[in-house]
DNA sequence: GTGATTGCAAAGCGTTTGCACCGTA
DNA sequence: TACGGTGCAAACGCTTTGCAATCAC
C-alpha cells in the first residue's frame, strides 16, 4: 500500500506550489485549510475542516473553507469521497488510476491500484452494449488497527 | 444483461405486496410514486418523481414522495444511486449481488454481476491489512443507443 | 496601489418536521 | 371508527452569493 509512503510535508508544499502557479494567492485561511486536509488520513467534510482549522486560526470563516475546497478540487489535489451516508467529504488524492479503501470504524482512507478490472470491463461492455468510459470502485471494511480491537 | 428481462408490471405488483405485507396502507400518493419508479429505467431524484407523478395525481405533495421513498428504501425495493454530481437519486433494484452501469448521456441504468472481484479483494486485503466487508462498483459510459448518435 | 480574498449576513436549495385534516382498512 | 397517511407551512442544515473591508503581491 502507498498509505505509509505519503510524505505529508511534501504534499503540503506541492499544494501550495500548485495554487501559486495558478496565480492564486497564499493566504492564512487557505494555509490552515491545506494544513488540515493535506495531513489527514481520512476524508473530512467542510464542517470538520472548519472546526479543526479554527484551532490554528480562530477567525477563519466557514465560507473560506468552501472556497478553498473549490480551488483544491479544481486543481485536482483533492477529491470527493462518496460514502453510504453522505458524499460531501474530501480526501487528499489521486495520482494516476487509484481506488479508495475506507475503514468503516475510524474512517482511515487508503488507495490501491486496480488494473485487474480490464477483463471485467470488457465482459460487461460486450454483454451490455455500453461503451464504458469510467468507473468507480470503493472498498469498505476495517483497517488493521480497528479489526484487532 | 438483465435490463431487458425485467417485467415492470411484476415489479409494481411486488412492491405493492411488500408494502401491504408490512402493514403499510396503499394510498394514491404511494401508488403514483411507485408507478413512476417501478417503470423507470434510470435513477430519479425526489423532484423528478414529484413532477412525473403529479401528471397522474396533481394534488400529490413533495413530502409524500420523500416519505414513500423512505419506505421503499427501508423495504430494500429501491436503492440510492451515487453519481459524480449528486447522490440523492433512486433506482428500482437490487436482487443479489449486482453492480450499476450508468449511461452518462440518457441516464439509463443497468445492473451486472461482478463476481470477478474476489481475487482483487483478496489481493487488496492482504496488501493493506484491511478486512474488506463491502464494496461499491459502478461503471459509467454510453449505452448502446447513445453511443451510436 | 490594486485587485484577489476575506468574513459576515442573507439568500438559496433540498430535505425534514409539526400539525390538523383526510381516507384506508 | 381508528389511526396511518396526507398536504401545507415552517423549520432545518448545508452550501452559495452579495458586499464592504482587508490583505497579499
Amino acid at each position: 500500500m502507498n498509505e505509509s509512503k505519503i510524505c505529508y510535508e511534501d504534499r503540503r508544499e506541492n499544494w501550495i506550489d500548485s495554487l501559486r502557479s495558478r496565480g492564486y494567492r497564499l493566504t492564512e485561511p487557505r494555509q490552515v485549510v491545506i494544513d488540515v486536509l493535506a495531513y489527514s488520513s481520512r476524508a473530512l467534510n467542510a464542517a470538520e475542516i472548519y472546526d479543526s482549522a479554527r484551532k490554528k486560526y480562530s477567525s477563519l470563516g466557514l465560507v473560506s473553507v468552501y472556497r478553498t475546497l473549490e480551488k483544491l478540487e479544481e486543481l485536482e489535489l483533492i477529491q470527493k469521497v462518496h460514502h453510504p451516508d453522505g458524499c460531501q467529504s474530501y480526501i487528499a488524492g489521486f495520482t494516476g488510476h487509484q481506488h479508495l479503501l475506507l475503514c468503516n470504524e475510524c474512517g482511515l482512507t487508503a488507495f490501491f491500484e486496480g488494473d485487474d478490472l480490464v477483463p471485467l470491463i470488457d465482459n460487461v461492455s460486450s454483454d451490455s452494449g455500453f461503451d464504458i468510459q469510467d468507473h468507480w470502485l470503493q472498498f469498505f471494511g476495517l483497517c488493521s488497527n480497528c479489526k484487532s480491537v
